[in-house]
DNA sequence: TCACTAGGTCCTGTCAAAAGG
DNA sequence: CCCTTTTGACAGGACCTAGTG
């Protein structure tokens, strides 16, 4: 097992200078106050690369202080999911963090317990929350002191947050709807096994009454429970209630509705039209006809990495943003005017 | 931020006694050749408890060599696609390392590069690997001396191995629609976006062939082309050559398909049988009526961590595991017998 | 043998100081 | 004594072997 792992000092002696000239040249100390000579520069780059010198980070952090990990917490439950936006937003966080060399992000999967801190063991930089994390974990990292962003969630006093504006997407929503001249809208609320308490889910609900009631439009029976049974659901709202289109809260429920209704032999969106609050990657791929909004996952993804790149370059002035991220209406197949036939049915 | 951070020595002195009685006393050390008096142990601790003393555990694994760190790799092309059987994998991998304290795991999300070691910077105690890393970054894993598993990828003389038996689960596909009376079984090929290489592709594929040969049937054109129009490809297969059953690689096809079926008015299990191979847990999500092949992705994930355990509790007997999972047939309502309807239209 | 401790080890970063011209 | 280039010693925190009275 354990060959001796090459270290600074084997570069040294390889290079035949000193430890310490290595390691100001292998860190780009040059400039203020120290210079090299250039062949003494290139034997030291020669010697690393000869010798497959990896620094070890360990012992790096242990003298600086700072580790430059950055670690995204929730993954075992933003995760879980089948493909949610959380995949969508980590894939932007690491992009941008690619583009500068040295930091490097790591994703945590353990499953939280109630109670207990989730940090790991390591000394961490930096934490980019998906969702939310507990209570135990949350204290922990700001008595650690260490700066935070919370993705689709909410903790402003104490961190950056940055989320889509739900509030705003369903207004587009209603509106699209209404404009085609929809007046009987369902909405199929989150299954149960959805996050408690994410604010999405109070948001999307909340504002779909509210935009109703303020186009003088009835709520249709049915938007207040979680979505268990597509199949059911559908006969309830659309069957019995004639509703003509159906808000759905994410895209795997809009793809257990399009299935259900196909059994039902409800055709959308010549029966039914059919919308939900989803990111373009998932529609495309499971299903490209669908009408959905854009939660703008990779702009969350982006916008997340670029506020702890600058909590981590200026470390001092750790002032929180709480960004709210426009969502955007894409008009695919699964919406149209409601048929004659189901205005006829109404009246 | 504080500056002084409690370490050892802080609380010797405290205690009144040497650095390495704390320490010895704070990892139980204690029986094999190494006593304390009972007060000495309690004002240790007591000083512990007083300076509120964490230890820090970038020294404790510098001092130890090791880091308990755990590094999943390829998580970054792995997860990419919705709902791969992956999700399902990391999940019972975190499940089984959760009842070890102290073992941390981690997801690298970074995009890899070709002819680029992916390791993380700081020391890993073992790596597990979801289908594949790139050559470089497999090497400089040999080359640190860190014990792999690879999942549903192929290095058997230099890690365990633990993948699913494809060719036996096609031949339970084939053995399934055939005594359901089908004799016209088409194959829907992986997309092209799938891993290149991958062995899952090879298998199965050659297993349709194998097997319908074994049986004296035909082969239905259209099996060796990636799945890129659905539409396209049902048309040819279902309609044009008359396929009565159609085995799909994924359930990302299978839902496309399913889609695309109804878009062309074609029912299932009336016009065409469909099955695919996927986990329980994404069936039952996404299309809970879809027969299927489960690749038990579960089983997967667990044995894989148990066999890193035993990589890391006697880390000298290396010795590498070749296992190979059996598929399971899960019948639910998509295949039938071919209807009398396409029984005649054969003729 | 008991009860404990000194000092080296892991590896890198930094700074005061020295060498060479 | 100055300037450029390089170095040695130590910090950082915990672990562990060898050793003391």
């Amino acid at each position: 097992m354990s060959k001796t792992v090459v270290n600074l000092s084997d570069v040294a002696s390889h290079a035949g200078v000193s430890k310490s000239t290595v390691s100001r040249v292998l860190n780009n100390k040059l400039g203020n106050g120290f210079t090299v000579r250039n062949d003494v520069k290139k034997r030291i780059l020669e010697a690393v690369e000869h010798l497959n010198y990896k620094p070890n980070l360990l012992a790096k952090s242990l003298a600086k202080q700072r580790t430059k990990m950055i670690s995204v917490l929730g993954g075992s439950h933003a995760l879980r999911d089948l493909g949610n936006i959380y995949q969508c937003v980590i894939n932007n966080i690491t992009k941008v963090f690619n583009t500068q060399p040295g930091i490097d992000i790591i994703v945590d999967m353990s499953h939280h317990k109630p109670g207990v801190s989730h940090l790991p063991a390591w000394k961490i930089d930096g934490a980019i929350i998906l969702a939310q994390v507990n209570d135990r974990t949350f204290e922990e990292l700001n008595k650690r002191g260490v700066p935070c962003v919370v993705i689709n969630g909410s903790m402003p006093d104490k961190s950056s947050c940055v989320k889509p504006n739900d509030v705003q997407g369903m207004k587009l929503v209603v509106e699209h709807l209404t404009e085609l001249g929809h007046q009987r809208i369902a909405y199929a609320n989150a299954p149960s096994t959805r996050l408690d308490g994410h604010q999405s889910v109070a948001d999307r609900h909340s504002t779909y009454l509210t935009e109703l009631d303020s186009k003088g439009l009835e709520p249709i029976d049915g938007h207040d429970f979680s979505l268990e049974c597509s199949e059911k659901f559908l006969r309830k709202t659309v069957v019995d209630q004639k509703a003509t289109a159906v808000i759905a809260y994410g895209h795997m429920n809009a793809l257990n509705l399009m299935q259900a209704a196909h059994r039902l032999e409800l055709a959308i969106p010549n029966d039914f039209s059919l919308i939900c609050f989803c990111d373009e990657y998932a529609t495309d791929v499971m299903s490209p006809n669908l009408t959905f909004v854009d939660l703008q996952s990779k702009k969350m993804g982006e916008i997340s990495a670029e506020i702890m790149l600058a909590y981590l370059n200026n470390r001092d002035s750790l002032q929180h943003k709480n960004i709210v991220i426009d969502e955007k209406l894409v008009v695919r197949k699964t919406t149209a005017k409601p048929s004659k036939l189901q205005r006829f049915l109404k009246n």
